[in-house]
DNA sequence: CATCAGGAGCATC
DNA sequence: GATGCTCCTGATG
């Protein structure tokens, strides 16, 4: 997938998918209903091919798959009865080894989950550039607000609504209820308002990424494979289930699923075709480097940090 | 078969 | 020149 750039590609999946309140309890049912069409209804979990298909009715439509509120993961077909670490940021999961047909759905979930993530972050990323607007909404003019809803009443066939929110500015637009959004914009303002929940949560993750102590995506120069490593292994909430710490006293990790993480590196370095095979033989460069090595008893895909933190 | 190790050429900054 | 992407051969469990 992914050829979204370093700004938006920072985003946290968990950030996005968690957050059930936004993602599933501010419209996006409606957003299905009122917007996606007769003609989407059917969507299946690929990714669109053109982003004239609409990415976000991607993601609406992913989400509508289940749509009732509550956790989303449970509603996964057969997915396991096991917890997920949701809400448990420290958390680190175990992959049992013995993969049971229970892990290998929570596998294909997640590839899911993190799919339409970097499809939505796409789109929104497209928005922006297209459009010459940030991606958080509360920076946005009066004008900007006019592009922002310009495109996205094109993007959903939604009826003009440019004339209802005039002269308003990203923050008050973002001040505002979905019910203030229906009086202004009878037809489609509540799906207007689940559109802006979605680039209003996009926004707030990529923020908390830069607060990260390791993040680079601030000074501007290119993130270091093994700076991108600690960054997933400091946020466990997010990525556990992809690579996490063995020891982190020792700075000892273990890569969970080799594809997951080459395909973030490759998100984030706008590298579509990365893979492990490559993002290991980057690893490998560092031995000489003396930034990582193989541990002591060397074991598959587990990885030390000569210099842990 | 996936992973690991490392050589080599290349692009980019 | 540093960094990492890409492709490669060969080894390993």
């Amino acid at each position: 997938m992914g050829s979204a750039s370093p700004g938006l590609s920072n985003v946290s999946p968990g950030c996005l998918l968690l957050s059930p309140d936004v993602a599933l309890r501010t419209g996006v049912e409606k957003a299905e209903a009122g917007a996606v069409g007769p003609e989407k209804r059917d969507w299946s979990p690929s990714p669109p091919a053109t982003p004239e298909q609409g990415l976000s009715a991607f993601y609406l439509s992913c989400f509508n798959m289940y749509p009732e509120d509550g956790s989303w993961v449970a509603k996964v077909p057969e997915a396991s009865a096991r917890e997920e670490p949701l809400d448990e940021p420290e958390q680190c999961p175990v992959i049992d080894s013995q993969a049971s047909a229970s892990s290998l759905d929570e596998h294909s979930l997640e590839q899911v989950q993190s799919m339409v993530v970097g499809e939505v972050l796409k789109d929104i990323e497209t928005a922006c550039k297209l459009l010459n607007i940030t991606a958080d909404p509360g920076d946005w003019s009066p004008g900007n607000v006019q592009k922002w809803l310009l495109w996205t009443e094109h993007q959903y066939r939604l009826p003009p609504a440019g004339k209802a929110f005039q002269e308003l500015g990203g923050k008050e637009l973002c001040a505002m209820s979905e019910e203030q959004f229906r009086q202004r914009a009878p037809l489609g303002g509540d799906v207007l308002h689940a559109h802006l929940d979605i680039w209003k949560s996009a926004s707030t993750s990529e923020e908390g990424w830069t607060d990260g102590e390791v993040d680079s995506s601030c000074s501007g120069q290119p993130i270091h494979l093994w700076q991108f490593l600690k960054e997933l292994l400091l946020k466990p909430h997010s990525y556990g289930r992809f690579i996490r710490w063995l020891n982190k006293e020792k700075g000892i990790f273990k890569i969970e699923d080799s594809a997951q993480v080459a395909r973030l590196w490759g998100v984030r370095k706008n590298r579509p075709a990365m893979n492990y095979d490559k993002l290991s033989r980057s690893i490998r460069q560092y031995y000489k480097k003396g930034i990582i090595r193989k541990p002591d008893i060397s074991q598959r895909l587990v990885y030390q940090f000569v210099h842990p933190v």
